[in-house]
DNA sequence: GTTAGTCTGTTGGAATTCCAACGGTAGGAG
DNA sequence: CTCCTACCGTTGGAATTCCAACAGACTAAC
């Protein structure tokens, strides 16, 4: 295994973990490199997986192709990112979607069974990345489940005083930093940028609240 | 601890757990019962919580109170069901949502680090405890996953054609039966009943699917 | 059989969103 | 400075959805 340390550091589920427990963590998890080119399949539409990957270099694509053959992007993971955790961890049969590199990348692939059974030497390491895990899945879940009160509701304003009110809720102060741009925003409220800028200028206009740029202000 | 093994059984958590041994992995989980009456708050809006709870009888809601002090259900907890474990497992400082009592209730609160760490005596059970709660975070999140898919399209005819299409794939085959009525499935895709009908005649009308009640064949 | 209640499909007008196009502004490169 | 690009707000017509109301089918209770 090359030195993918500095990688490695950045890695969500290895958080709390000293970089010198790393090595012996990672052989004791029988943990794999492998090498890909730029448009491999990683895992295959309908095949059954028990382990996840970490991409350590390059990016993956989680993809998805429905009954009528179209196909779309459910997600880009770039360098320090997990994908697969979900459908390895649920012990799905049939997975639903596949993963494909859209660069050269080194994947690392860890076993969830080894993850989640403590190893016959008990290392110490262990429960903590197993709350790592854990942690990991449960946060994604809530960043999920937010999204969904965001986009369940019917009208854009109401998507937007949604989200906003959240994230000041989130700042503990009617004055907050947006991480989006418009067009992402509107791509992660499931509505159209334009309609979405005349929805923010009436809510201005009707002195619900002040903007500029990424900065909101509720009044 | 009253007799709630009838209850317990059909708990996804101790799915592969011999009902014999439940008892004392249970004491060795340092688990609680409370008792509630209706109305009661059992977990408060902003407050940090280690354990996470499990409805023996009665029922709990998460509700969450928006900015401008709209209250929302986001989820109603019958018998058997898990709630707060997501939170629990995230270890999230502020909780954003409130669980109540909407009928009185014995619960079962169970400690989040108790679970991931394998305790003294290294009890046979406990690894097939976190995996079954790896296991049910991550299907969580794959159900949500999916919610999202279906829900960002932007008309309600695509919704339903991606909708009915994950369903086909899922029963491997062009026949299927989904477990909603009209008005649910309305909910589950947040779109307007009547129009949901509406298209799903169009659909009917365009030779795309044939339907009678909860039978649908995709053409 | 009658009645009440629930579920589903239909319809028409009001409201909203989508879509494409355009103009303005700010920032970087040459 | 000028060109170029990216981002944001605006606008108007087309398309879609929402909303309320109603009608038919079915079920359960009496």
């Amino acid at each position: 295994m090359i030195n993918f340390s500095d990688v490695l550091k950045t890695v969500r589920l290895f958080k709390g973990i000293e970089e010198s427990d790393l090595h012996p963590l990672l052989s004791c998890l029988d943990a794999k490199v492998n090498h890909y080119e730029k448009g491999q399949t990683v895992f295959f539409n309908g095949e059954s997986i028990e382990r996840f990957g970490i991409v350590l270099s390059g990016q993956v694509q989680v993809v998805q192709d429905d009954y009528f053959g179209n196909r779309s992007i459910l997600a880009k993971i770039d360098s320090g990112n997990l994908f697969g955790e979900s459908f390895a961890c649920a012990e799905i049969k049939t997975l639903p979607v596949s993963v494909i590199t859209t660069a050269e990348s080194e994947l690392l692939f860890i076993d969830c069974h080894r993850l989640a059974v403590p190893c016959a030497k008990a290392c110490g390491f262990h429960s903590r990345l197993i709350q790592n895990m854990l942690s990991t899945v449960s946060m994604k879940n809530i960043a999920l489940t937010q999204k969904i009160e965001f986009t369940s509701k019917r009208t854009t304003r109401e998507k937007l005083l949604a989200y906003l009110s959240a994230e000041a809720k989130k700042a503990g102060c009617s004055r907050f930093t947006i991480p989006f741009d418009r067009q992402e925003l509107a791509d992660y409220l499931s509505v159209e940028r334009s309609a979405m800028s005349a929805e923010l200028s009436k809510l201005r206009d009707d002195g619900v609240l002040k903007f500029h740029k990424n900065q909101f202000e509720i009044l």
